[in-house]
DNA sequence: TTTGGCTGCCC
DNA sequence: ATTCTGC
DNA sequence: GCAGAATGGGCAGCCAAA
């Protein structure tokens, strides 16, 4: 398939907000695809040229590729900053430059969708010195022999951000429409499987071939996310009469795979960490009967010592690791608290309830405090009992809860009604915006993030930045007032980012304030997000570096972390 | 040899 | 992670 | 209510620059 076809498809799908016309126009694309080439178009369609559960890297992202637009189209560094910073998108910029430069030379070879795939699924294979140019040199390739509208897409591939509004959901319709199949089926295969690709392929040689699918162990699939609401009551509104109540805890979510001798373990990106996390190789053989299972758990660090449970940011430094694993494994343990199962000696758990797949768990699994423990739970249809359980597990420094609808069914990949989460809001900061950061995509034209600081005598420090909570459109706090109101007190420019003069005051709402070594502080807050300007405040009463400080010895700890 | 920019992925 | 928005 | 697209801090590893 010529690229440029598959570009038309692009700015069709871009074209619209509708999901029903871009399922049609998929779906087309689909039927007109040929077998040997549906796999390609169909990551290519969802901007990736891997699988999601391809643990392959590109290892390039906005500063590569912007020396790639730089050579292909002679532009200096700065003026493609500049234009970044005037269009929001270096897709966008790659076309401008390549139109100026395609006046000059017309004769390049037509692209081929296999040609932009095998270049950009070259990129993993580069290590080692020389690297970076040489990934930066492949790219400018294809720009180079591409179209304005070809370069667009090129570069938006490879930052794996196509932005023309679809992802799994269209694709899954646009299947189901294509091979005349019912998205039911379409989408059950999806969770099985974990592969579009794969889908595909099978929905077009029939319902059938698409049924007979199975789970394949060993190969990750995506887990079941709960919805938050901030208030109990709310919990109450959306969950049956019977409620399991289990403890949040902060660590990774981790699934475990056991097929024979064979234990893999996933994050909930799909990434294999068995290597990080060994030393629970022989307690998961010990401990978990079964001979083959599919286990859903939250790995939480502890300290050796005490055995108390750490905080998220100690274990952080084991999840990506490759060296010294084994040192961190003792100075740095995990206990395994499982509380689900998806699988378990051949047979799909999926559509088993809660109570039932728990029953399952509580058969097999033989527990070992600080070792691997089926998550704390109470299981009742008691308002109080609920609220009591939810105070205590604050009480006890945990995250929060997870209620969960005693009967539902076990819905991958999905953010669904039958689990909800529950976390306590803190009290909220009043901080001053002191920078800003122009916005991509949608948010092109406005500031969409800000630099925050908090009080020290007359001066501000920086303590975070914020880009969530501001409208784009209805009423509230809105990037168009924020950055019509910021814009004259801007003092310095570089790049996409200002410097701001101080003069506004915001509320901050947030879940943690956390040591940082990036900003001046020495504080940041864990998931800050904007609840009003504070247009009555003047920067007098911004909130000081004391303050700042007080939350933080008086926020939940679930452990001293001595550092 | 050290530092720092960049990327990808945990939350 | 949280939040907003169009369907 | 779902799906998609904006955005947060911090960490390890890799490579290039200092």
């Amino acid at each position: 398939m010529d690229y440029s076809k598959l570009c038309e498809t692009y700015l069709g799908l871009e074209e619209t907000t509708k999901r029903l016309e871009k399922t049609e126009i998929l779906s087309k694309l689909l039927k007109n695809t040929s077998v040997e080439e549906l796999k390609e178009i169909i990551y290519l369609i969802k901007g990736r040229v891997f699988p999601d559960w391809d643990e392959r890297k590109l290892g390039m992202s906005s500063k590569l590729i912007l020396k790639s637009i730089s050579n292909a189209s002679g532009a200096s560094k700065e003026k493609i900053e500049r234009l970044w910073k005037k269009i929001g998108d270096l897709g966008k910029v790659a076309e401008e430059l390549m139109k100026d430069k395609k006046q000059r030379t017309l004769h390049n070879k037509k692209l081929t969708a296999k040609k932009v795939f095998d270049n950009i699924k070259k990129l993993p294979e580069l290590t080692g010195e020389g690297t970076v140019s040489r990934k930066v040199n492949l790219i400018a390739e294809l720009l180079s022999n591409a179209t304005p509208v070809e370069a667009r897409f090129i570069v938006r591939t490879v930052l794996e951000e196509l932005r023309v509004g679809v992802a799994s959901g269209v694709i899954r319709d646009s299947i189901a429409k294509a091979f005349n199949i019912e998205v039911k089926d379409v989408e059950r295969a999806f969770e099985l499987l974990n592969d579009y690709g794969e889908v595909a392929e099978k929905a077009k040689s029939g319902k059938r071939s698409l049924r007979s699918v199975s789970i394949n162990v060993g190969k990750p699939i995506k887990v079941m996310l709960p919805i938050r609401v901030n208030l109990i009551e709310d919990a109450f509104k959306a969950l049956g009469k019977t409620v399991q109540c289990e403890i949040k805890l902060d660590g990774f979510r981790v699934q475990i795979h056991k097929k024979g001798e064979d234990i893999s373990l996933f994050t909930r990106r799909l990434e294999n960490v068995t290597n990080q996390f060994k030393e629970i190789l022989p307690i998961l053989k010990k401990n978990v009967k079964g001979d083959s299972y599919i286990l859903d758990t939250e790995l939480i660090g502890f300290n050796p010592k005490t055995k108390k449970y750490l905080p998220f940011q100690s274990i952080s430094h084991r999840i990506r690791r490759k060296y010294d694993i084994e040192k961190m494994a003792k100075s740095l343990p995990v206990e395994i608290n499982i509380f689900d199962v998806m699988y378990y000696n051949g047979k799909n758990l999926f559509d088993k309830t809660l109570k039932e797949r728990r029953k399952i768990l509580e058969k097999i699994v033989n527990e070992e405090r600080r070792k691997i423990v089926l998550t704390e739970k109470l299981i009742t249809d008691n308002k109080k009992s609920i609220e009591k359980f939810y105070k205590e597990s604050l009480n006890e420094g945990y995250e929060g809860v997870i209620f969960k609808k005693i009967d539902s069914e076990y819905k991958p990949g999905r953010y669904v009604k039958g689990w909800i989460k529950l976390k306590p809001i803190m009290e909220t900061l009043d901080l001053v915006i002191i920078g800003g950061v122009w916005g991509e995509g949608k948010r092109a034209t406005w500031l969409s993030s800000f630099a925050l600081g908090c009080r020290k005598g007359n001066k501000f420090l920086e303590i975070g930045k914020i880009g969530t909570g501001i409208k784009e459109k209805s009423e509230g706090v809105t990037f168009k007032q924020l950055t019509k109101e910021l814009k004259p007190y801007i003092e310095e420019t570089k790049g996409r980012t200002v410097k701001i003069k101080p003069k506004l005051i915001i509320e901050i709402a947030y879940e943690e304030i956390q040591k940082s070594p990036t900003y001046s502080s020495g504080y940041a807050l864990r998931f800050p997000r904007l609840l009003r300007l504070r247009d009555d405040l003047s920067i007098k009463d911004c909130d000081d570096i004391e303050r700042v400080r007080k939350f933080y010895l008086a926020q939940r700890k679930i452990s001293e972390e001595k550092k």
